[in-house]
DNA sequence: TATTGTTATACTCTATAACTATA
DNA sequence: TATAGTTATAGAGTATAACAATA
């Protein structure tokens, strides 16, 4: 190779220095994610429900009474929604009838979101479905598998956020 | 129980028999991509680059040529784009200079995607960073334990894929 | 007659900032 | 002063259908 190569030399060597596009993780949980709602978007459709709206329903549904009340910041967090969106979805949940939202007592500023009977109804209608379906996934790739998939899939996300909970941590240590 | 009981208790119990929310794949898909994805946003953002621009540039820039070139359908395939969403960011890549389109001589119906000379330098320009970003990934959760996830996302998918093919096959079998 | 790709349309979500009410 | 949640705004993607050009 001698100083008469083009400029784009550089640009197509460093291109192909990153890993291939079918082997980046973001790339492969997008691919798994979307061969799987390809289970469920038929179902939703049928509900007239986003994939957003059933988030929150399902999060509410199958949330433990144990585990506290939810709030929306904390629905927002568990669905991967953002505070706008979800503001605009429980809007449309709540006109729909489907959400109870009463004031937490102790702290004015918070909602604590639920199902109402007619949203608890929802969920129920669409369940035994949807369990069909997801039942299909696990026949497909295998019970035992599967549970070891999603096992190592939360491990990731745990050990994931750590680095941004610490990054956060960092930003808010100027202060 | 008696005939007395509430039609919701059905509802409840139905709503409880669902998998928690927490243990669902396509819930466990998008919680991982989230986090992993939280790398690289703002990579992408001082690039002014979506998410979705990134894929479609990712994809052709890391392309092996000798699995032949690649047209608008392959590539909304590729990077889990709808064929119109791909359109519009295909038009927002050429105005931008990244990208040159090459009408497929045997086909005129098919365009040949490519990076320009542009697109290149602005792939290499972004990947180092990106890579040195996805290293923090594998640190975290460790090289080896990744690849092996990755395998098995792609297994996966390739899995639940034979399913909608199957179906599709259905679906034209009544021709 | 089927396929590739674009355009049309309506809707939803994303993302950031600004704002209100409460703490 | 900080936090919870909503509202404002701009932009982009999703999804379906309809369409033009080509095969």
């Amino acid at each position: 190779m001698t100083s008469a190569a083009p400029d784009t030399s550089t640009a197509v060597t460093a291109a192909a220095a990153m890993r291939p596009f079918s082997r980046s993780l973001p790339m492969s949980l997008l691919s798994a994610r979307e061969t799987s709602m390809r289970f469920f978007r038929p179902l939703l459709a049928e509900h007239e429900l986003t994939e957003q709206q059933w988030r929150v329903l399902r999060a509410l549904g199958t949330h433990d009474a144990d585990a506290g009340p939810v709030d929306a910041s904390r629905l927002a967090e568990m669905t991967c929604l953002l505070p706008p969106s979800l503001s605009r979805i429980l809007e449309n949940l709540d006109k729909r009838g489907l959400l109870t939202r009463t004031i937490d007592p102790t702290d004015q500023r918070r909602s604590h979101l639920t199902l109402s009977e007619k949203g608890q109804a929802k969920v129920a209608e669409i369940a035994p479905e949807s369990e069909r379906r997801y039942a299909q996934i696990e026949a497909s790739f295998g019970v035992q598998r599967l549970a070891e998939l999603l096992a190592e899939l939360d491990a990731l996300t745990i050990a994931l956020d750590a680095h941004h909970v610490d990054a956060e941590e960092a930003v808010h240590g100027d202060d």
